[in-house]
DNA sequence: ATCAAGACGGATCAGTTATTCCATTTTCTC
DNA sequence: GAGAAAATGGAATAACTGATCCGTCTTGAT
C-alpha cells in the first residue's frame, strides 16, 4: 500500500526487505514473516490455504502480509518464491559431494558438520529397521498403566530423558527425572512401586548408576522398559522390555537422534493411550 | 496404463523412462515428452491449462499423458517435477508415510514413532543446507578463543546443551551450563568476560530466561553464538553469529536432531582447533 | 479401400483456488 | 480508561483448477 516504488523482484530483496520491517509488522503479519523465510519452498509450491494452515493463520491474512508488502495478492508474492527456485539450480552437485563422504574441497568444519548429520541420519535408519511392532505395543502398555514414570540415564543418555521429562511434563504425565543432584536418588527410588513403571537408558560404555538403578527398581518388581545397545547389555536383563538402538557415532560422540525419537515417540504414544482410558 | 510396477519417483528415473519410450508415444505425448524434459520448471510451476498452451497441446493431452506414463493424473506427474526443485529432498519412502497419511496397516504407535523419525530426517536435510561455511567457520573461530564457554537453553532446548556440556567436559574444554537449579544463573553469569563466549539455544515460543541472558552478556561484549528459528528470534539480535536450525516437528514436540548433529559438529570443530593452536 | 483401434480435441463438471468483505477483537492514543 | 484505529478471524464468492467424457479424426493392417 505504502511502498509502490521498489517492490522486491527477486528473493534476496524480499529477504532484505521483511528483515528491515520485523519490527513494524503485526503479529501475524510476522508469524507469516517468520515461516516464509524458514520455509521458502511451502511458499513456492503450497496453496494459500495449505501454507495457512501449517503456519497457523487463516488464507486471508496470508494475503493481507502479500498486499502489505506491495504485492497485489499472495500470487505475486508466490511468484517470487518461485523464481528463487528457478535460478538457484547450481547447489546439486554440492549436494552430492556433501552425502558422500567426499571432503575434496570442503573445509575442516563442514567435514566434521557432515559426520555428525550422516550419523545422525544412519542412526534414523537404523531405529526405523529395528523397532518391532509387538516391544513398541507392549512398552506403551507398561508406561500407560503406570502411576509415576521414573526416567533413569546418565551422561550422554541424560539429554534423552531430560526431553522426556519436559514432554512429559506438558503433557501432565507423572514423571521423576533422576538426577542426582542432590545424590538422594537411592531414596526417591526406594518410593518407586510395582504400579509405577521405569525408562532406563544406557549404551556401552554403561553408567553404573543407571545399571544398578534398574537391577534395584526389578528386583521390585517395578517394570523397567530400557533403551540400550545390544542383548549382552545389563539393562536388557534387569528390563521387562527392550529396544535396540544402536546409535551411529562420529569422532567418539554418538548421534542421540534415533534414540531421541524412539523416546519422543514412546512418549507421545503413552500420552495418547491414556486419553483413550 | 500398462507400467503399474514402477512408476518413477524421482526426476532422474522419470527422464530416463521417457527417454526408453520415446519412439513410441505417439504424436502428441512425444510432443509433450519432448517440452517437459527441456522445460521441466514450466511443468514444475505452470497449471495444466498454461503448459498445454505453451506446448501447443490441449489439456486432456497433457492428462493423458500422465496417465499413459503410469501416474494417476497430472498432479502426480508434476509432484515429481517439483520434487526436484526442492531444497530438502526427502526420500520418497518417508514423502508416502508422513504426507500421505499412509496408515494402511500400521498400528498408531508406528504412526506416531514414523512421525518423529521423518520429522528427524527433515531436520538433518535442513541443517545440512543451510549452514553456511563462513558462518560456522567463525562461530568456530569465536569458541575456541574463549576461555570459558557458557551455555544457555531451557526447556525443549535443554537437552542440547545437556550433551554439549557432557562433550566439552570430556574434551576438556571449560564450559558452564547454566542450569538454574539453585537460582543463581543471573551471578554465575555476571562472571562471564569479553574473553569468553556463550552459546545461547531457543526456538520459539523463546524462553524468557534464555533471550534476557543473551542479551545481557552481548550489552557486555561477551560474544554470544546462537541457535535458533529464524531471523526474527530475539536471540538472532544479541548474537555475533547465529545458525538457522528450522526443526520439524510432530504433535507438537520439535526433533532435536539436526540442532543436535550442529551442536555437536560445533563442540569437535572448537577441539580440534584449540588442538592446532 | 475398408475398418477397427487408438489418438485427439473440446465441451463439461465437481472440487478447489485466491480473494473480498464484514463483524469482532486487539492495540494504540489521548 | 474511553475512544479511535488497526488487525484479525471466518464466512461468502467468483474464477479457475485438474479431470472426465464422448464424438471426431488419424493411423495402419488387411
Amino acid at each position: 500500500m505504502d511502498n509502490e516504488v521498489s517492490l522486491p523482484r527477486d528473493f534476496d530483496a524480499l529477504r532484505t526487505m521483511i528483515l528491515d520491517r520485523r519490527e513494524m509488522l503485526p503479529k501475524r503479519l510476522a508469524q507469516i514473516a517468520a515461516y516464509a523465510l524458514s520455509n521458502p519452498d511451502e511458499i513456492a509450491f503450497g496453496t494459500a490455504a495449505s501454507i495457512a494452515q501449517t503456519a497457523g493463520v487463516q488464507p486471508s491474512t496470508l494475503i493481507r502480509f502479500a498486499q502489505h508488502l506491495g504485492f497485489d495478492g499472495f500470487t505475486s508474492l508466490q511468484s517470487v518464491f518461485r523464481e528463487r527456485l528457478r535460478e538457484r539450480q547450481v547447489s546439486y552437485e554440492e549436494r552430492l559431494s556433501a552425502l558422500r563422504g567426499d571432503t575434496h574441497g570442503l573445509s575442516k568444519n563442514r567435514v566434521i558438520l557432515n559426520g555428525f548429520l550422516t550419523a545422525a541420519s544412519h542412526s534414523i535408519e537404523t531405529i526405523s529397521h529395528n523397532v518391532e511392532e509387538d516391544v513398541l505395543a507392549s512398552a506403551v502398555d507398561i508406561l500407560a498403566g503406570a502411576e509415576t514414570i521414573y526416567l533413569l540415564a546418565r551422561r550422554r543418555s541424560y539429554p534423552i530423558t531430560a526431553y522426556m521429562a519436559y514432554a512429559f511434563g506438558k503433557l501432565k504425565i507423572r514423571n521423576q527425572l533422576i538426577e542426582s543432584t542432590a545424590g538422594i536418588d537411592p531414596e526417591i527410588l526406594s518410593f518407586a512401586k510395582p504400579t509405577d513403571a521405569a525408562i532406563a537408558i544406557s549404551f556401552s560404555p554403561y553408567a553404573s548408576a543407571t545399571i544398578e538403578h534398574a537391577a534395584a527398581l526389578a528386583a521390585r518388581n517395578v517394570p523397567v522398559v530400557a533403551i540400550t545397545d545390544s542383548a549382552f547389555s545389563p539393562l536388557a536383563q534387569s528390563a521387562k522390555v527392550w529396544f535396540e538402538a544402536a546409535e551411529g557415532d562420529f569422532s567418539g560422540f554418538r548421534s542421540l537422534s534415533g534414540t531421541m525419537a524412539l523416546a519422543m515417540a514412546l512418549t507421545v504414544s503413552v500420552a495418547e493411550k491414556r486419553r483413550s482410558f
